[in-house]
DNA sequence: TCTGGGGTCCTAGGACCC
DNA sequence: TCTGGGGTCCTAGGACCC
């Protein structure tokens, strides 16, 4: 049999509101509100401390309506660099304790205790980290004990702020089974109402409900939820997720409904300009682009194209993006934008993507340095811009970044 | 309560290949 | 000749989470 684990879920309290707190003591006691533009109308309240909370504030709460609530309310504008810092010494101090560590969002991750747990009370741990992040940072947290991912996330969500909750399985039927089913991490609105519309509506219905039923009204995540429901859970600890990025994106609410095209691709070059800058960072580039749209109503669509070869400067993005927005956009008027690069691979592993400027240097040793003279000797120097790659001992030219004329004279 | 911006995962249909 | 089944990739949309 396998062994049973031991696993924390740390979940920081009102993350962003406590930071701004622990650096500047005066707001300590008070209604802080973080909000993401506070005067335009993408102003919503991100988190807010529990003095906000007690006055009626919770999180997407328009910064107005919020202000008319709660006049003393202090809003900021959130300070992520501020954020990050805070996180990364909230991890660091975990992982003092075990390399298990999978941080899951910026305040929020699991650590794999059992090991430890053979000289250490689990409790007694959970006590002492709780603590330490107490009194080094000045940051509250909750901690659940569970032997597995879904049951510590539920514990720690259990008792706030600064709770230590212990869920064991044997604790199932009797602390999760009366909750109504919307209270489970993964069940949502739209979840919780195909439930109801097959008579579940408790943790316990959901638990003791047929799988087959399940299955065909909800698909896997049906027949997954019913595990957890029943608090089985075999997901292991991953250190490493936060590596593998999946997709890299960027979105916008437009200042009002708009409807002129120059603003419009305006907004997509800079978004593009963000994606490509994200990108660098994590030295990634990515095979798909997407754009999101939203109207006045609220209905979103997306649009994609997975292209040839991987892309990450920003021309090239916003060329796409404003390319499929034209294939898409019947002119009614947009709320939102955004693009999203996805399909992404590490940037080192992917074969050069030389641009006139430096294909020289990559480009020495290579045979493309004929093709790439051949082509100059026929169009004139200067002509080609980017998209020749050079992998080891092959080349190709990309599809995508030649003008159409030079590709009407490859065909004879 | 009329809602920001960052993500992940899943589904379903169609294209295409063997 | 009009007919199977399996697999993969692409696209669009949806649900959910923090």
């Amino acid at each position: 049999m396998g062994s049973v684990r031991i696993i924390f879920h740390v979940d920081m309290n009102s993350f962003y509101a406590s930071v701004e707190q622990a650096y500047n003591p005066d707001l300590k006691g008070k209604a802080v509100a973080i909000a993401g533009n506070p005067k335009e109308r993408r102003g919503i309240i991100v988190t807010s401390s529990y003095e906000a909370r007690a006055k009626g504030i919770y999180t997407t709460m328009n910064v107005g309506e919020a202000l008319r609530k709660c006049p003393d309310l202090i809003v900021l504008p959130p300070d992520f660099p501020k954020y990050r810092i805070a996180s990364k010494a909230m991890f660091s101090i975990l992982s003092e304790y075990t390399e298990i560590v999978e941080p899951v969002s910026i305040d929020e991750g699991y650590i794999d205790i059992t090991a430890l747990s053979k000289e250490r009370h689990p409790l007694e741990l959970a006590k002492e980290i709780q603590l330490r992040i107490l009194h080094e940072l000045d940051l509250p947290c909750s901690i659940g004990i569970a032997p597995n991912k879904f049951l510590a996330k539920t514990a720690s969500d259990m008792k706030k702020p600064m709770g230590i909750t212990v869920l064991r399985k044997r604790d199932v039927p009797t602390k999760l089974w009366p909750l109504p089913v919307i209270e489970m991490h993964g069940v949502g609105e739209s979840t919780s109402k195909k439930l109801a519309s097959l008579k579940i509506y408790t943790i316990g219905d959901l638990a003791n409900a047929n799988e087959g039923l399940l299955k065909e009204e909800l698909g896997k995540n049906g027949v997954r939820l019913r595990e957890r429901a029943n608090g089985n859970d075999v997901r292991k600890v991953d250190p490493d997720s936060i590596y593998d990025t999946k997709s890299v994106g960027n979105s916008t609410t437009l200042p009002y409904d708009e409807t002129d095209i120059e603003k419009l691709e305006e907004t997509f070059e800079r978004l593009a300009d963000k994606v490509a800058e994200r990108l660098a960072v994590k030295k990634l580039c990515g095979t798909t682009v997407s754009i999101q749209i939203r109207d006045a109503d609220w209905n979103n669509h997306t649009r994609s194209k997975t292209l040839q070869n991987p892309i990450y400067l920003k021309n090239d993005i916003c060329d796409e993006a404003i390319n499929l927005f034209h294939k898409a956009w019947d002119g009614a008027p947009i709320r939102l934008l955004g693009i999203t690069v996805s399909n992404v691979k590490d940037i080192t592993n992917v074969p050069v993507q030389l641009t006139f400027d430096n294909y020289e240097q990559y480009a020495k040793d290579e045979p493309i340095y004929d093709v790439i003279d051949d082509i100059e000797k026929k169009f004139g120097k200067g002509f080609i811009q980017r998209g020749i790659s050079v992998e080891k001992k092959s080349t190709y030219a990309s599809k995508t970044s030649f003008s159409k004329d030079f590709l009407e004279d490859l065909k004879d």
